[in-house]
DNA sequence: AATGAATGAGACTTCATTCAT
DNA sequence: TATGAATGAAGTCTCATTCAT
């Protein structure tokens, strides 16, 4: 019995921490983080503003914890995406369509989440992130050139441009193109990546 | 003489208008957008706050404006750099060489530039002038391509993607290592960018 | 059987009630009042900051108590010096020598009885214990100008003059003092008292 | 013209500053330092919240400030007072005559300015005057000391114990008796602090 | 036309108190 | 009776913009 209050009275907490997080990327997905007032996501959760401060200790904390969730969740899909695929080649590519097809979907929060600055505290996440999806593809390049598919070259500067690149691709002015060129323009984008990294597919 | 002081009218105008510019990007160039408070660009125009909105009507206006001017000159800049050299390949490398080494010499400003957020009017602007640094690589890889120098790609977004992988290589984390590795970085950046548009140097 | 329970029921509420004013007094004794939050008296007593209110109407209720109790602890142990002693001039002396003594004990909780300020209704309190250690001393200088050892004065003004000086002799910039210092600064000021009262030891 | 109008600036500014401290004294004379918010003091300015910020940085700033000016002006009287009369002992009593006088005339002023704590910032001042009171009685007490008029004692800790006496004479409980009386306190208390340092009047 | 003091909306944060469980 | 999460009023400070001079 109390056990399962203890695990209820969690449940509920969570679910409130949940509920501040959903609201604040729902904030950040639309308008950027000038948009996540304190007051406007405690509205949007349902809650007081006096209630976030119980569950995060400034608006900074709030942001950053934003930022490790989502961006974790891209770093990790990427990764997955980086172990499926016969030959570096095709895990190169894999991982990178899996960046960009997942961030055309929404292109705002990625916007907020890999170039919008806020706050040092904030901003320190982001070059984390950022530095985490360039190790992934620094990893499979690695792999690349031992094995002879990928030129040789500075592995660890070609996967930060290699980032770059993509982000240019996806939030740059490209993209204000017709939705339906979206995907094409991604396409292009991964071939001119592998290029870069002198990939060979077999 | 009523002509002549409506020239000199509009002469003074002109040099406040600039001062004001001026100032602005100085404060820009040190703290970034936020640090560029209409109080702090009016003292270091040596003028009065309110007399900025005689010659901007609100300070996303002036903004806009900051960016037009400094971003047209960078664009200008390289595309000078792109009708230098013998050869597409030497062309675009002129180009981009121009690109890193200018915005290294002053990171803060190119970050403000390129990537920090402050305003949709603004924001508008930046995607403008992105869209202008990829004309100009746009135009030296269709001629490449043209001339059997580059690989045959979509020139489009291979360009959006360079400044893309420019950017990042100059501003991401990768420029946080010593001053001394950042010139080296710049160029396998440029490397990396030649090898992704498969360009063969004479 | 009930009346047991219910006798129980009054020595755990005192127990509780006791549990709120000592980690109040710890709280106090820190940081002084500002320390002292609802929630962190709730945390030191080891109960729910709602149970609080089941003892206290209000915190400054609950402020007002904390003095009750601490205060007239410090002036039953000076009224209990004050009996100690051969003659009015040294009961005098017994009686300052252990308010100083206590006092610089624990100056921030002194302090705070004495000096700090918080709520209208505490410090009516606080007016009215200053009044209650003034009460002891003008008892034994009463009991001095009768027999001749204090000069003749207003005792009811001199008893209240003592607590001024000896106060300021404690908590004044004087004990930013060393440490070691403090002693002796507490010697003196209780021979200033002496003098003042025109006290003349045996 | 040009420096009339500077003079005129000058004096308008100034103007709309001590009207900022006047009324933030008031307020304080009224109900203390928790009386004296940032919008009361505006409104009690008659202008806007945002309008103090302008003259003070912060409200610890104004609040330290409001000490100084009113504060350096009792010890400035205090001092004055101190430099009349024949003699060391008639000094002593004009100046602490004088601080009663004074600070009878606004109790709730000189509470706040004497005894009531605020902030680290405000209280690093109000120790620094009462050092200041205290330095001018110890100077005349030393200068007593000299003449023979005040007995051998440690001048220092004296001085600080005087003001004790005269703050809690004007402050503690006495003076809630009918105001008529008060002047006799303050009269008693003066003759206190005289007998305290052994002062034999001509 | 220029000035720059004044404005005041708006953002963050704290914490005593309440109340559903 | 106890809990402690939630409340929300209140307070400080910032800064783009206005407007009387």
């Amino acid at each position: 019995m109390a056990y399962r209050e203890t695990e209820l009275v969690r449940a509920r907490k969570d679910g409130v921490r949940q509920a501040i997080l959903d609201a604040a990327r729902q904030l950040v997905s639309r308008g950027g983080f000038r948009a996540a007032q304190m007051s406007a996501v405690a509205s949007g959760a349902g809650i007081a503003t006096g209630t976030i401060y119980r569950y995060f200790p400034t608006q900074a904390e709030l942001f950053a914890e934003l930022f490790r969730v989502n961006s974790q969740r891209e770093v990790d899909a990427m990764a997955a995406a980086a172990r499926e695929g016969d030959g570096s080649a095709a895990r190169l590519r894999n991982a990178m369509t899996t960046f960009t097809s997942r961030a055309l979907s929404n292109r705002r929060l990625a916007y907020a989440l890999i170039a919008e600055p806020v706050d040092p505290l904030v901003e320190a996440e982001r070059l984390k992130y950022r530095r985490a999806y360039a190790q992934v593809l620094e990893n499979v390049l690695r792999e690349g050139m031992r094995s002879g598919e990928c030129a040789r070259q500075n592995a660890h500067v070609s996967a930060a441009a290699l980032v770059g690149a993509l982000a240019e691709a996806l939030l740059g002015p490209l993209v204000r193109s017709v939705p339906s060129a979206r995907e094409s323009v991604a396409d292009s984008i991964v071939d001119f990546c592998l290029r870069a990294v002198g990939a060979q597919e077999q």
